[in-house]
DNA sequence: CAATCCACGTA
DNA sequence: CGTACGTGGATTGC
């Protein structure tokens, strides 16, 4: 937040945009001669145009955006300067024949463009720029033009083509002041003194910026300086002298009008309409490719509601990469392989040197208990990884408890690397190999640190932590995205499609730049050590945007040493009973059986009960019952809510009452015995345990996942699923299982974060959490509160972070909408804080575009700003929970990693077995039950310092329902 | 055979 | 008309 008293503006971004300008540099950075279509239509400034336009709102996702441009025929200013040609009067041309085209464009798109006549874009800007700020917009402001940095000040910022078109400058009062020593307002002072080639206006001969600073700086403004023209010293002095009047036409020249008559209100420069046909038919005239209309599409993509919810919401950096193929090194014997390792990979003492320099998760995360702020304040830079790292990267298959290693790469930053497969790893080249890792890992760069863990572990090699890892970062960086591998990441973060051939343009280079193997792509041999250089590539795009968002200590500190216990997690698995799946499994297929038979015998056909077509056929036209609900896609909901609805309203007829009594049954006897038999699939033979792997890179706020199989969606609400807890058991040599969960941590986390000090204070009561609340929302002693008005406020309670409407409410509770609404009002009435901060969450989320965790976890919304309800609605929840979900996930992360080391250090055989997001599951070595609850009791409830206190309830017992409280 | 829908289990 | 996930079966479409 800046020191200055002004006011800093909330709404937007306001982008404007100088159409002239930026075609113009758009039209010399593109060699017009590969952008012109088959009819000889130059294409250049239409593409760069575009693109930079694209990637800006992907980037600052502006809620409004306006594109001034100049008129052809002259302006006040070449009344006044004769030799002053309008910018666009003194444009070639080739490039006069694209503004039309970049017009037609902006109009396809649903962006507002505005010209005047007499009037250059640049007054346009100041106009926009001034009433934007009016408006209390932050504003931004694309120009190629000087002119425009005389705007800046807290609520605008000029966002300058550098040297390189595509490198945009962020200029900001503090960067004009750094670059010229003289602030925005001045600046036009020191422009027109040093005159301005590109619109041939001549200023004092040998006066540069330098000197024209020092004078400004020395009598403040140009009107100073002339008041002291005499005192100059000096050949420039002279020179000033002599050119006064030219330099005092200069400043009226290059003063923006701020105030003109636009006829269109800022408010007004939403955008995103897309006429997606016009679209198309104008790339199809311009000849662009499918790839470049993608490119160009993508940043609007981000602000209208495409379909499409893979697409990234970020900026990606694009550098010029070189993808020349590694230098393959042949390393077959152990002496040649440390040899390779010392001329080619940084030293022990450089990997150490780094290492030393990178936050350690231990002391943080003791920071972290006495405080989040604590914790945060320690961030540490992300190094810059180019010339200082190496790359390890394997493929094989990373499944816990049927791991395989198949090819081992080392990358070197100097462009060699030698490749490894399985069967060359004897046990010297192993010990070898080992000793590398363990010398270099501070300065070593993995893509899936875990699955690295898994792979190499079963080659009898051990990987402590890297300095980074790609994945984790990429997905700290864009939650939303998925890749299935890496060369999907690898994809996405370039913007290029691998099959196919991306098309030629500036700035990136061919991928298979081979001469004639050009069309056979690379074989199979080649992949992995091509993927070690996609790793390699991918890391030097991700670094900068950890660094940029400061997300290197959430990685360091919370990804990275997660990945270590979940990897001991996985390894381990978790011992099931498997007599007692058998039995149930069958007791469930029996009863599922009888339930179908009896729904056949009802319905006189043997209709699939696992079909919804089926049973909307039988329900619906051959019993004749009446239709509740409507799936989304038209069709009537066949789900358990509606078929209950139907259950109890049909009792006169006996036929249909029984046929859907069988089929509830039969349902969710069914899904428990579906759900037993996946349990028996996934237990591995050699150990008797199930090995899940969790997914730390998928759910979007931060939570896991369990994969292959599931085990955090094991049945818990009725008896009879949760009876399938009880076939998960002690191993051999643990006598027990212990079960430790937060009470309501979402809530508590609300209670910090909104600062609400009647919900701090129900939770500092120690009472009974719902009904305490209960007793205040209903203003009655805490002794009074029914079941009903507690069950009312703990639902209302939760629904809270997931934005439940009063209607869902009302559902959930089988109330009236107008008694879930009295119970809404009266609830905010006693948390009015709550409510604010709830609102604030989705408020901010439209300004800045994302949400924060108390760990700094991003999530972006780019649907927030859609024009659809339904979808902004959604963004709007979705926004709102992911702050609140996403920091229970960071801190049950802190907790299980200061658990794992607090074992440790204890020297326990004890260890976690499972995470099901708020709950985990320790497997007890003999004799240790007291001393790891302690241990456990107390790493989740000082894994952060909030407001209040955390909250945790443990059970032990021979198996895990009766490990349960 | 892959993608999609529907349904349903968890926090 | 409640967020975040994963899985399995049926159905659809290539």
């Amino acid at each position: 937040m800046s020191e200055s008293s002004s006011h800093i503006n909330s709404k937007g971004p306001l982008l404007i945009v100088d159409g002239h300008s930026l075609a113009f540099r758009a039209y010399y950075a593109l060699p017009v001669d590969s952008f012109t279509t088959s009819e000889g239509q130059p294409t250049n400034a239409i593409w760069g145009f575009a693109q930079m336009l694209s990637e800006v709102i992907e980037a600052e996702h502006p809620t409004h955006m306006g594109v001034a441009f100049d008129m052809a025929g002259g302006t006040f200013r070449s009344k006044m300067l004769p030799q002053y040609k309008g910018t666009r009067d003194a444009a070639p041309e080739e490039l006069i024949s694209q503004l039309p085209l970049i017009q037609q464009f902006l109009t396809t798109l649903g962006v507002t463009y505005i010209e005047k006549q007499g009037f250059e874009g640049d007054d346009i800007i100041g106009t926009l720029a001034t009433q934007g700020e009016q408006a209390g917009y932050r504003t931004l402001v694309l120009s190629g033009d000087r002119d425009a940095f005389q705007l800046a000040d807290d609520n605008i910022t000029v966002l300058f083509p550098g040297y390189h078109f595509r490198q945009l400058k962020r200029m900001t009062p503090e960067t004009i002041e750094e670059k010229y020593h003289v602030g925005p307002q001045t600046y036009p002072d020191l422009a027109a003194m040093r005159g301005e080639q590109a619109d041939n206006i001549p200023g004092v001969p040998g006066v540069g910026d330098a000197f024209a600073a020092r004078w400004l700086n020395e009598y403040g403004s140009l009107d100073g300086i002339i008041a002291h023209a005499d005192e100059l010293k000096g050949k420039k002095g002279q020179a000033f002298r002599d050119n006064i009047d030219q330099v005092r036409l200069n400043r009226k020249v290059n003063a923006l009008v701020r105030d003109l008559d636009l006829g269109v209100e800022v408010d007004d420069l939403t955008f995103g309409h897309i006429h997606l046909d016009q679209v198309n038919a104008l790339f199809d005239k311009l000849e662009f490719g499918s790839h470049t209309r993608n490119k160009m599409l993508k940043g609007f993509k981000c602000v209208e509601d495409f379909d499409d919810p893979a697409l990234p919401t970020e900026p990606t950096i694009t550098q010029s990469l070189d993808l020349t193929d590694p230098e393959r090194d042949e390393c077959h014997d152990v002496q040649s392989l440390n040899a390779w390792c010392q001329q080619h990979l940084p030293s022990s003492e450089d990997s150490q040197a780094i290492a030393k320099d990178m936050p350690d998760a231990e002391p943080v995360i003791e920071a972290a208990g006495d405080g989040v702020k604590a914790a945060q304040e320690q961030v540490v830079s992300c190094p810059n990884l180019s010339g200082k790292a190496w790359y390890l990267y394997a493929e094989g298959l990373p499944k816990p408890g049927d791991a395989k290693l198949e090819t081992l790469v080392i990358l070197a930053s100097d462009g060699h690397a030698i490749e490894l497969r399985d069967n060359e790893l004897d046990e010297p080249t192993t010990q070898a190999l080992q000793a590398i890792i363990d010398q270099r890992i501070g300065s070593c760069v993995v893509y899936g640190y875990k699955e690295h863990m898994h792979m190499l572990q079963v080659a009898g090699l051990h990987l402590p932590m890297p300095l980074f890892d790609v994945k984790l970062a990429q997905y700290l960086v864009e939650p939303d995205f998925h890749a299935a591998n890496l060369d999907e990441a690898f994809a996405h973060a370039m913007q290029v499609t691998l099959d196919e051939k991306p098309e030629v343009e500036q700035g990136s280079l061919d991928f298979d730049d081979r001469g004639d193997e050009r069309d056979e792509g690379p074989s199979k041999d080649e992949m992995p050590m091509r993927r070690a250089l996609y790793v390699k590539i991918l890391a030097s795009e991700v670094q900068p945007l950890i660094e940029a968002r400061r997300q290197f200590n959430l990685l360091r500190i919370i990804e990275m040493p997660t990945s270590t216990v979940l990897n001991d997690m996985e390894q381990q698995g978790a011992k099931v009973d498997m007599q007692r799946l058998k039995e149930m499994g069958d007791a469930f297929a029996a009863e599922a059986q009888d339930a179908q038979n009896i729904a056949w015998d009802r319905a006189g056909a043997q209709v699939n009960l696992q079909s919804p077509k089926q049973l909307q056929k039988v329900l619906f036209e051959d019993m004749g019952l009446k239709p509740t609900k409507r799936t989304k896609n038209g069709s009537y909901s066949t789900n358990a809510a509606a078929l209950q609805k139907l259950y109890v309203t049909s009792v006169d007829n006996e036929r249909a009452n029984d046929f859907l009594g069988a089929l509830l049954r039969h349902r969710e006897t069914n899904k428990l015995k579906q759900i037993v038999n996946s349990l028996m699939e996934a237990v591995n033979l050699n150990d008797g345990r199930i090995h899940t792997t969790f997914e730390q890179t998928v759910a979007a706020t931060g939570r896991l996942s369990s994969v292959d199989p599931n085990l955090q969606n094991i049945p818990n609400k009725n008896a009879a699923g949760r009876e399938i807890r009880s076939a998960f058991i002690p191993g051999e040599g643990f006598e027990s299982l212990l079960s430790c969960d937060y009470s309501q941590v979402e809530l508590r986390i609300m209670a910090d974060l909104s600062g609400d000090e009647a919900l701090i204070d129900a939770f500092k009561s120690g009472a009974d959490f719902h009904r305490y609340v209960a007793s205040m929302v209903y203003q009655i002693p805490v002794d009074d509160v029914s079941s009903d008005q507690r069950s009312h406020v703990k639902a209302m309670s939760y629904g809270l972070a997931y934005g439940l409407s009063t209607y869902g409410l009302a559902q959930q509770l089988n109330v009236s909408p107008a008694e879930a609404d009295v119970l809404r009002s009266q609830y905010f009435a006693t948390f009015g804080k709550v409510h604010d901060y709830l609102e604030s969450l989705v408020a901010d989320a439209r300004v800045k575009g994302y949400t924060e965790t108390i760990f700094g976890r991003r999530r972006y919304f780019p649907g927030l700003n859609s024009k659809r309800r339904v979808t902004r609605e959604a963004a709007e929840r979705a926004a709102l929970n992911a702050p609140i979900q996403g920091s229970a996930a960071d801190i049950m992360k802190i907790a299980m990693i200061k658990a794992q080391h607090a074992l440790r250090q204890a020297d326990c055989q004890s260890r976690i077995i499972l995470q099901i997001h708020d709950e985990l599951v320790l497997e007890i070595a003999p004799g240790e039950a007291e001393q790891v609850t302690q241990i456990i009791t107390d790493a989740m409830e000082h894994a952060v310092q909030l407001a209040v206190p955390l909250d945790v309830s443990i059970g032990s017992g021979s198996d895990w329902q009766q490990a349960a409280h």
